[in-house]
This record gives structure tokens, sequence and C-alpha cells, in this order.
DNA sequence: TCTCTTGTTATACAACCGTATAACAGGGAA
DNA sequence: TTCCCTGTTATACGGTTGTATAACAAGAGA
């Protein structure tokens, strides 16, 4: 005698709310679980929610992964331009500011990185994610280029904020990668280091 | 009338062959599919062999994509050490030449990249890639200290050999990911400099 | 030429994948 | 309080996953 499970409860929410909690679950499931454990179940259950909702509000999961991407892209931007406005209001210090937040939380984060590694992986595979990763990082480069502009006006500085972000990258990339033999003290000091040698003083 | 299919036809080879072949199948698809691409089906494909065979080499899809990762961690490393010893054999020379063979074939090289993207990824989900990890990237870091302490003897490399590793993993990196708004001269140019900057003239 | 080992193929299996569909029920509108 | 819309759940489907197993045949040794 098979007693039949009373459906269960749920409340309804916002479609916003929805979507970003969906967005969230995405980006904490490709963390944990890599892209290999990253499904459709596995994400609707990190977010309490059925698995039909997914497609609900997204076209199915390759979009859900894109806009995750974008979520994490315009986050991690916003974190960066927190820091410089956080910083001293001289050209150098908001400089600074901008290469070595990479190096303290939310952005030296190991899920962040996991997420960001995921993301990483599928531009060679996904059209979609190659188009955004361009996005982000060319938007990314400019802000970088603006900042050099106001410390030193007039010069070309497009190979200075590749080598300060090619940098910065490698740096926050063994860092949050784990066991990396350094601190973030010691990136940050590298980061300023770069840029001394990048910009003389004139 | 369905005529029965007869067997497919196939060949012995020696136990090391089949192994090279399926690891070099298995990169071949985490390069081309990604992770999410690569399955036991596809890989054996690519190998040109049937399905049930790969768990007569490996015990399974994850030892061979270790496997593999360990076979690819030493070609790029020998890669690097046959760019040294075909320097000039100044400590100078070889040094540089360690550094900047990141951004010439064999290891600039998109499939190289893609692939090694997608080991980074499982570092974070695999305790055994994440421990193949830290054996690759220490003797890289052992192999860097040593050509720094030939060129600029006595002095403690550790931090100069994590600063210069960064730099060219994040121009690797962006070089390889494609649409790199640099050459890879320029990258060369620029490893030069931060070494410069780094181990100042006494 | 024949035999025997074993590398290889073929097939089967349960578990999981992404997606489609229909039944249900939460909760605002009337 | 009742109704109705629709956000949500539940279930089903065909395809794919990794692995287990048995049948087969390649090719060396006798």
């Amino acid at each position: 005698m098979q007693a039949k499970e009373p459906r269960a409860q749920f409340h309804r929410a916002p479609a916003d709310e929805r979507r970003l909690a969906l967005i969230e679950a995405c980006a904490a499931t490709l963390a944990r679980k890599g892209v290999h454990g990253t499904s459709v179940r596995e994400i609707c259950a990190t977010a309490g929610v059925s698995p039909g909702l997914l497609r609900h509000y997204f076209s199915g999961i390759d979009e859900l992964v894109a806009d995750t991407y974008a979520a994490i892209g315009a986050q991690v931007q916003a974190a960066l331009n927190d820091a410089v406005e956080a910083a001293d209001p001289t050209p150098e210090a908001r400089l600074i500011a901008y290469l070595t937040a990479s190096f303290a939380p939310p952005i030296a984060d190991a899920d962040l990185l996991s997420t960001w590694l995921a993301f990483w992986s599928l531009t060679r595979t996904d059209a979609k994610i190659a188009r955004l990763h361009d996005e982000i990082y060319a938007e990314n480069r400019i802000t970088l280029e603006r900042l050099l502009d106001a410390h030193a006006p007039g010069s070309d500085h497009r190979l200075t904020a590749i080598a300060l972000t090619a940098l910065v990258d490698g740096l926050w990339l063994e860092l949050s990668l784990g066991n990396a033999p350094f601190t973030p003290d010691e990136a940050t000091a590298l980061a300023a280091r770069w840029l001394a040698a990048l910009l003389p003083r004139i």
C-alpha cells in the first residue's frame, strides 16, 4: 500500500529574484562541481527549485551559463571600481587600488576563481561565452587604460595595460588556485613594482 | 532480411603505443570539445578504437585524464628545456629563452591552451589533478629558480620566480585564448623588461 | 598449419543528461 | 470568499554517460 506523496509546497517569487537565484546557484555549482558536475538538476537543487523551472526563465542551460558569466563579470568589474573609489583620490593611489584589488576579497576567492576557470574553458567551445569573454576583458582593459592616462597623461598605454593585466591575472590565478607559495601582500608589492618599472618617473 | 554486420577488423598494438594514442586522443578531445564534450566514446572514436578498450589500459576515464595531464605537463617542461639548451650558453640568454618559449610554438598553441584550461578547471574538483598541478608547477618553479641562480648567484629567487611565472602565464593565457591585442614579440619584450626590473644590474 | 593467449569489439545495463508536457496550487484580483 | 492566471512541480521521453561482460579474432609460438 503506497501512500501517494503530496505535491511539494512552493512559493511564487518575482521574476528578477528567481532569475538571480538561479544565476547564483549556477555560479556556485560551477565552482563546487566544475563544468562536468553542473547540470540542470544540480543547479535547480542548489537553488531549491524543481528542475523544470530553469526553462521557465532561460531557454536552456547554455543561456543560463552565459547569463551567469555576464553577471559574474559585471560583479568583478564593480568590485574593482569600488576599490578605486575607496582609495585616496590621487591618480596613483586609484591605479594601485585597481590593480591590487584582485588579491583581496571578494575577488581573491576560491569559488570565484573556480567559476572563472569554468568560463575560460568554455571560451574555446561556446561561441557566446567567447564573445562575452572579449567584452569583459575589453572593458577591463579600457578602465585600466583610463586610470593609467589619469596618472601619466598623453602616452599610449595599450601595452602597459596588457602587461599589468597579465601579471595581475597570473598572480590572482596561482593565489586562488590554492597552495600558492606567496602571500597576497607579496602579490600587491609585485604589482606596484611592475607598475613602477613600466611607468618610470619622468 | 537484415544481414549481420561482420565484426570490425582491428590490429593488436603494443601496450605503450596504445596508451599513448589514447592519451593523445584525450588531449585532442579536451582541446576541441572541452570538458563537457569529452567522453569515453568520444576519446576512443578519436583514437580509432572501440569504447571498451579504454578500460583495458586505464581504470577509468578519470585515470586517463590524469595521465594525460601528467604527459602534457612533461611535454611542456621538455619544450621549455629544449628552448634553454638551444639558446646561447650564457646564463642570461638561457633564462630569457626559458621565459619566452611560452610565446612561440609548440607552447603558444591554441589546442594546448584549451587542454590546459580544462586541467586548471578540474583542479578544483579532482584531487588527483590538483596534486599533479602542484607537482608540475613546483618543478617549473624550481627550474626557473635554478636558471635565475646561474644568472645572479647567491640571492633568494623565490619571489622573483613567482613574479616571472605569473607574468608569463598571464601573457600566454591571453595570447593563446585568441583575439589578444598584442603580438608574441611584444610579450617577449615585456618578459625581458620584467626580468630586468626584478634583477637590476649590480 | 594449428593452437592458444589476449587485445579488441560488441552489447547490455543502470544512471544520468536536457528538454517537453501536463497537472497542480499559490496568491493576487474581484 | 471565490475565481483565475500562471509560476511551479511532477513525470515522461529519447539520447548519452561510464562501466561490466561475453564473444570474437589477430597474430605469435609451436
